[in-house]
RNA sequence: GCUUGUGUGGCGGAAUUGGUAGACGCACCAGACUCAAAAUCUGGCGAGGGUAACCUUGUGUGGGUUCAAGUCCCACCAUGAGCACCA
């Protein structure tokens, strides 16, 4: 039989056999492993996807015959502009690219043999589960979490589309390319930034990699420091600052608000008014790509007027600049030239004087921004940074000029898309009661089945075209209304798919507290590292929600996240079409076997780490399996484990068990290659030892490990307890350590394991060429350590 | 610029706490089997020297700590990723 068969023959036997379905309560300890379900794209499988799901499946097929009770699922996250584009490019509904690539999808996954619970499947686009989606919304704006609001957003004039912060990272479209301008919308919003504090504290309660947790604080973007009101001269007005550094106000020579700060107008002296417009109309034409491109070269305006700075009553101009965010902190700032780079720019650009306050630097060449001494600032000289910043937010606050202050990164959620392929907003305006959700009884709120579904010119969803569908009733006061015509990103329907895993086919509730308290957090969640700043969080907040609001058992539901490296094209480089670097994973199931490809993706690197594609080392791993199926013809007719591989087999037992769940794969490939090579070199093997290979070896390689392991009339390897090792056999008998003389490698010696210190010393000195280096020499120490080396210090 | 990861043979990569660097695999070379090829098996394979036993050198670079450094510390270089005027 050849390999497609058997695979074939396997696929079925699970998947009639119920083998991979999870059950909600039993005995059985839970474990719940999850892998980021995909966008069913038009592209099918990439052999990326076929490595983290090899990888996840690998575990859960461990667990599973370790004794847990699995939850190992698999959906789609399928609204969103990609299947849009798709169905626009094709000329067809976006719902039926969906379903022809979800067929795709499946059937590659499962020519691949994973173990998923394909009992739990759904889209986020099944009305059963966006209903949900929906919901859920609603329960945002009932808390008061979700508003209308109108905001400079991202827009992209190619996609028409408004783009999160997250998809216009760096000022360009990240589905298009186009360089993203500023637009005033009026978008939903999600109050993510008021949960700040909460996520960052939140990953003390998460197993999160390193690098995950520290992607997600920077994105956060805490920083602590006062708030400083500056009166301005002339006015009853005054004005905030955020800093940092309240510690170096007696630095600040200037302030400079955002041109687009509420007062500039105001405050703005006749004879500057004309120049202040011009800038303002000029910085509202850069987008956000042109703003940070002229960094290096400072702009603005002085607007003539002062402000007073409150600890010592100096008169000092204020500027306008769009180096100073409207979005961030106050949109004002106290300018400290001496201590701080931007400022000093800016200072030496337009002549303002520079006043240092901290000793350490030398500010006529630059800004010096470290800790130091205090100096020229009155009752904080002599203090450093720590005890000064301290002082001076005692007295602002006892002056009642300002306060301890902290601000984040961290906006909040622009929830709105101009688009036809989301979840529609379930919240309909009346001109009489404004904005009103619809009532829970009435979702799911369907999409309307129409054929006109492209964006349109003004920016407006193209649900805004069709007119039975956007004229309503409004909810509280009957009276003729108009449905919301935006629809939700698809990070909406991503951010609790993992809850609905616990409880799919549940008509009730999105999922019940039963189930969920049965299966608690995500064991294991594996990952992109791109969806650290976006996916995650999302799903992060959006859970916080639920549990502060009481419907989730727990404020985190994942315990650990990892991530994977990218399977790179064999340049070396990103897999693309353009490059014709691609590989396609039904390809080579076709023409070396699913379970090649999974040893295969296993095998060829460090699984966190970006690895490159190679056809030969791929040929490697099958020949890999063609010698574990000739193992065969090594069996003799004994039972148990011989003398001779009792030891590296409970040694491998170990290292494959640790691995497996250490996210080291490819040293359990290669211990097992390691085995089978031993096999290979005794003249014959037992029965038992095959077995116990082909069920190490199982996870990675499920179809042809299942099929030799019938031939020998073993029940299934699925229905099959995990191997345990017996610690005491995986320790040799006898070592052999290496003898160094000064460090340096210069013979070797074989010891029983348990070997008196004293005849491991006579041993080392005994040995031959370790003679000809002491000739002459005075043995100053002997170092041993136990099991590793000998090392003879001499003069 | 900041944050973060990575630098080990011709290549992918091992080296769990500082303890025989290069496991395992690929590629390559030689040999066996064969009429021949494929497949398979055996041996070799960091560099330099030596018939050999061995010796010297070697984990991006330069210092340091240690009996002992790929691993720890300091400085630097290269490269990937993310963020990018965040006060």
């Amino acid at each position: 039989m050849n390999f497609n068969e058997i695979e074939k023959k396997w696929q079925k036997i699970w998947e009639d056999g119920h083998y991979f379905e999870a059950k909600n309560g039993g005995d059985k300890e839970k474990y719940y492993i999850l892998v980021e379900f995909p966008y069913p794209s038009g592209a099918g499988l990439h052999v990326g996807h076929v490595r983290s799901y090899t990888a996840q499946d690998a575990i859960a097929r461990l667990k599973r015959m370790q004794g847990y009770n699995v939850l190992y699922p698999m959906g789609w996250d399928a609204f969103g502009a990609p299947a849009e584009q798709y169905a626009i490019k094709n000329h067809i509904h976006p719902a039926s690219a969906v379903k022809e690539n979800i067929k795709t999808f499946k059937g590659q996954m499962k020519s691949l043999g994973f173990s998923f619970d394909w009992t739990r499947e759904f889209s986020t686009t099944d009305p059963e589960y966006y209903k949900w989606t929906q919901w859920q919304f609603l329960q945002f704006y009932k808390h008061n979490m979700a508003y209308k609001a109108t905001v400079p957003v991202n827009w992209c004039p190619t996609c028409k589309s408004v783009l999160s912060n997250e998809d216009a990272a760096g000022g360009v479209c990240e589905r298009c390319g186009s360089a993203v301008i500023q637009k005033e919308k009026s978008q939903w919003m999600l109050k993510m930034a008021s949960y700040s504090e909460d996520l960052l504290k939140g990953l003390d309660d998460t197993n999160f990699a390193e690098k995950v947790k520290l992607g997600q604080i920077n994105w956060i973007g805490k920083s602590v420091g006062a708030n400083v009101d500056f009166k301005i001269k002339g006015h009853d007005k005054k004005f905030t600052v955020f800093t940092t550094r309240p510690d170096t106000l007696y630095g600040a020579t200037y302030c400079v608000l955002a041109p687009e700060h509420a007062l500039v107008d105001e405050i703005t002296i006749a004879s500057q008014k004309e120049e202040v417009k011009k800038y303002k109309e000029a910085c509202l034409l850069k987008n956000d790509l042109e703003r940070t491109e002229l960094n290096k070269d400072k702009t603005g305006v002085a607007t003539g007027a002062y402000a007073i700075n409150p600890v010592n009553g100096e008169e000092i101009p204020i500027y306008i600049s769009d180096y100073v965010l409207s979005s961030y902190g106050t949109g004002s700032i106290m300018a400290v030239p001496a201590h701080d780079e931007r400022d000093y720019a800016f200072a030496k650009k337009f002549n303002l004087p520079i006043k240092e306050v901290i000793k350490g630097g030398d500010i006529t060449k630059e800004a010096y921004t470290g800790d130091g001494i205090h100096i020229n600032s009155e009752n904080l000289n002599g203090l450093n940074k720590e005890e000064a910043i301290n002082k001076m937010i005692e007295w602002l606050e006892a002056n009642h000029c300002g306060e301890k202050k902290v601000n984040y990164k961290m906006r909040d959620w622009i929830f709105s898309r101009q688009r036809f392929w989301g979840e529609p907003i379930p919240m309909i305006y009346c001109e009489k009661c404004g904005w009103v959700p619809m009532k829970e009884e009435d979702l799911p709120l369907l999409l309307p089945d129409v054929a006109e579904y492209e964006p349109t010119e003004t920016g407006e969803s193209p649900l805004a075209k069709i007119t039975d569908w956007v004229n309503t009733t409004c909810p509280k006061c009957g009276a003729p209304a108009k449905r919301e015509t935006d629809t939700m990103p698809n990070w909406a329907g991503s951010s609790w798919y993992f809850l609905r895993f616990m409880d799919p086919h549940n008509t009730k509730e999105f999922a019940s507290m039963d189930a969920m308290k049965y299966w608690q957090k995500v064991d294991w969640y594996n990952g992109g590292m791109e969806h650290t700043a976006r996916h995650l969080l999302y799903a992060r907040f959006w859970v916080q929600f639920l549990y502060n609001i009481g419907l989730v058992p727990n404020k985190e539901m994942i315990w650990t996240r990892v991530s994977h490296g990218m399977v790179l094209g064999s340049n070396n480089e990103k897999m693309s079409k353009s490059k014709g670097n691609v590989v396609n994973p039904d390809d080579i199931v076709k023409e070396y076997g699913a379970d090649t490809l999974r040893v295969y993706e296993m095998f060829m690197g460090d699984y966190e780490q970006d690895a490159p594609w190679s056809t030969d080392s791929l040929r490697g791993c099958k020949r890999f399996i063609d010698k574990v199926i000739r193992l065969k013809d090594k069996i003799n007719d004994k039972e148990g484990y011989s003398k001779e591989l009792e030891s590296i087999i409970h040694k491998t037992i170990k290292k494959v068990t640790y691995d497996l769940t250490h996210m080291a794969y490819n040293t359990a490939v290669s211990s097992l290659m390691i085995l089978a090579n031993a096999y290979e070199n005794n003249k014959t093997i037992t029965k038992d030892e095959y077995h116990v290979l082909l069920v190490l070896l199982n996870p990675i390689a499920p179809h042809i490990t299942e099929e030799l392991n019938e031939s020998l009339g073993y029940k299934k390897i699925c229905e099959t307890k995990w191997p345990e090792y017996d610690e005491a056999k995986t320790v040799d008998d006898e070592v052999t350590i290496g003898v160094q003389v000064n460090g340096k490698l210069r013979g070797e010696i074989t010891i029983k394991t348990d070997e008196d210190e004293e005849v491991i010393k006579e041993k080392a000195l005994n040995n031959e060429n370790i003679k000809r280096h002491l000739e002459n020499k005075e043995i100053v120490k002997i170092i041993v350590i136990k099991g590793k080396i000998v090392n003879i210090v001499v003069k």
